[in-house]
Formats: structure tokens, C-alpha cells, sequence
DNA sequence: CTAATTTGACCACT
DNA sequence: AGTGGTCAAATTAG
């Protein structure tokens, strides 16, 4: 991949990409609206509005940065989680990155973005590799590795823990970028979208996600209920403007507390998404095979499998420590 | 039979 | 030294 090097990038320069890759987003979204009003003309003023809403926040994040100059640095990517959207980049941290055999880089020099989601499906798919108890915790963490590592080197990894406040919902990590893709499900959308906004050459390559990996298929709603949707639009009243300022943090730091908008944005774009047919994998949230009775969902096998144009398409790096942290 | 999960041990980081 | 992240053999499910 291209690696942008050393985490020297200028401010100014990361600005203009996150800028850049806004507007790649807002086009996006546009072109999605108009392909969702194509496809679903009963629940067409909902969509508008949901598009508005994110159009809005696009916008006025743009306005931020470009009226900022420190914007970029304290407000990074969303949608950047796991599927490589990476504003900056910093080797230092991590530079000594033998990882022999065993372990590859641990602890908090690396940074994630957390979530606290009731649903564990992300549009990936995950494969259990361990699971630990945690010192000051009730539930044990477990610990998901990309099942496309194997054949693909995806190096997104997750980890997932039952919220201690509530623990219906999950407190979810993401480390490293998605570098797979699920070929079965890029084809779905590109066609149609790119046929919605024949004008935007972009869209063939930047699909947008609005998630911390890519869209949360939030299948089990929106498959099933065409009233859970209207109850994630419901929901859905901060959407991304936040997501540029508090989805990503440090390991040690304390959860955003606009995760839960976060999220239901996630979800609702999923929602959106599935809803409109787009998802045809059968299984709706279900559980995906394996063994015995694990203490967290596994992997989630509906892949709705965003590409994502990321915001800051810095991507480093070719393994799970080309983490990057936002220096002050 | 294949693939995913479980679980104990190992190892790096703080 | 304690804690957390990962590995890998054993186990389980489809």
C-alpha cells in the first residue's frame, strides 16, 4: 500500500485530504439518495431526510475544517475504523515492530476507535482467535481477527466486550484497516449507484461508509421489520458531524459520548441499505457457524461490504501496526 | 471433512 | 510483576 511514511504529515496537507474526501462523501450520499428514492418510493421522504441530515453534517464538517486550522488533528476520520481511512499516520510509536513469531504489537499505543453498539454485525466478517478476562471488568473480552487474513492479510482486527453499564449492548474496538473485500457484495451496489450519478466518475471507487469499518448491516432490523427502520431514523438524530470529532480516541481513553449516535448512524445507513435489498446473504444476523456456545456473537457473515473511500486516504502500512496516532 | 470457537499458555508492554 | 494480546492445539458444529 502506499505508505505515507513517517507520521510527519503536515496538519495542512491532512486537512486537505479529509476535505477532499468529504466531498467525496457528500457526493456519495447524494448519489445514494438518489438511488434510494429510486428504489423505494414509499419510504422515500425518510431516506431524504436521513441523506439530508448526513449531507448537513458533511457540510458543516467541512466548514470546520476548512475554517480550522487544528481541526484535522483533534477531529479525525470517520468511517475510518477498520477499513483504512487514516488520517495520520505515526510509525514512531510502534517502530520497533518485531513481531517474531507470536504477539504483534499490543497495548495502547494503538489506537482504535470504540463503539458501544447492541448489534456486533459490522458488514464484516470476523473470526474468533482468543478471549480474555479483563482486570477491572465483569465480562471477558474477546478478541476477532478478519477472517480474511488468511487468504487476504486483512489486518483489521476487533475486539468486543459486554458493556458494564448496560450489557445488552457491546463495547466494540477496532484496530488496524480493513485491506480485504468481499467481492460478492461490491458488485451490488457499484451498478446501481454509479448508474444513479453517471456524472460522478468517484463513485465507482468511493463508495461511502458512514461506519467505523463499513456500513453496519443492521440486518436483523431492517431485514426483518420494515418498523425498525423507521425506529433507526427515529434514532438518528446526530449523525456525522460527530463522528468527525469523537470517533476515534486512544485506547485509554473513555468512550466518546456521542458512541451511541455514532452507531446509529451505522446502523441506520445499514438499515437503509438492507432495506432496499441490497443485502441478499440469507443469513439475517443470525450466528455464523462454529463452535459451541461462544460468549459473544461470532462472526457476522451478512457482508455488506462497503468499499470505502476513506476520509484521508493515508493509509499506511501493510499490518495491523501501522496504527496511527493523532499527535498533538 | 472443513471451518470456526474455545482455552490455556506464551510473550510483549507498562 | 501484572495485564493484555496473540498463538495454537483441542474441541465443536455444520
Amino acid at each position: 500500500m502506499a505508505s505515507s511514511g513517517g507520521g510527519d504529515v503536515p496538519a495542512q496537507i491532512r486537512e486537505s485530504a479529509a476535505v477532499s474526501d468529504l466531498i467525496v462523501a457528500r457526493d456519495g450520499a447524494e448519489t445514494l439518495r438518489t438511488f434510494l428514492l429510486q428504489l423505494d418510493h414509499q419510504r422515500a421522504p425518510w431516506a431524504q431526510q436521513v441523506i439530508e441530515d448526513v449531507l448537513s453534517r458533511v457540510s458543516s464538517a467541512m466548514s470546520v475544517l476548512a475554517t480550522s486550522g487544528g481541526a484535522a488533528a483533534e477531529g479525525p476520520s470517520p468511517g475510518a475504523g477498520s477499513d483504512g481511512a487514516r488520517p495520520q499516520q505515526s510509525v514512531s510509536s510502534c517502530g520497533n515492530k518485531r513481531k517474531q513469531s507470536g504477539s504483534s504489537s499490543r497495548r495502547s499505543n494503538r489506537l482504535c476507535t470504540r463503539t458501544i453498539t447492541s448489534t456486533l454485525e459490522d458488514g464484516h466478517v470476523w473470526r474468533k482467535y482468543g478471549q480474555k478476562e479483563i482486570q477491572n471488568s465483569p465480562h471477558p473480552r474477546s478478541y476477532y481477527r478478519c477472517t480474511h487474513k488468511s487468504d487476504q492479510g486483512c489486518s483489521a482486527k476487533r475486539y468486543v466486550q459486554r458493556c458494564e453499564t448496560d450489557p445488552s449492548k457491546h463495547v466494540v474496538a477496532y484496530y488496524g484497516e480493513h485491506t480485504c473485500r468481499d467481492p460478492s457484495t461490491i458488485p451490488l451496489i457499484v451498478p446501481a449507484v454509479a448508474g444513479a450519478a453517471p456524472d460522478d466518475h468517484r463513485s465507482n471507487n468511493n463508495l461511502i461508509s458512514f461506519g467505523p469499518s463499513a456500513v453496519t448491516t443492521n440486518v436483523n432490523a431492517a431485514g426483518s421489520t420494515g418498523a425498525s427502520s423507521s425506529q433507526y431514523l427515529a434514532m438518528g438524530g446526530s449523525t456525522a458531524a460527530e463522528q468527525l470529532s469523537t470517533s476515534w480516541c486512544t485506547s485509554d481513553d473513555v468512550f466518546s459520548s456521542s458512541a451511541g449516535s455514532f452507531m446509529q448512524v451505522d446502523e441506520l445507513i445499514g438499515a437503509v441499505v438492507g432495506s432496499a435489498g441490497v443485502t441478499d446473504r440469507g443469513r439475517l444476523g443470525g450466528v455464523a457457524g462454529g463452535g459451541g456456545t461462544p460468549s459473544f456473537p461470532p462472526s457476522p457473515t451478512n457482508s455488506l461490504s462497503f468499499v470505502v473511500g476513506s476520509f484521508g486516504s493515508i493509509a499506511g502500512g501493510e499490518d495491523d501496526d501501522d496504527m496511527f496516532r493523532l499527535d498533538r
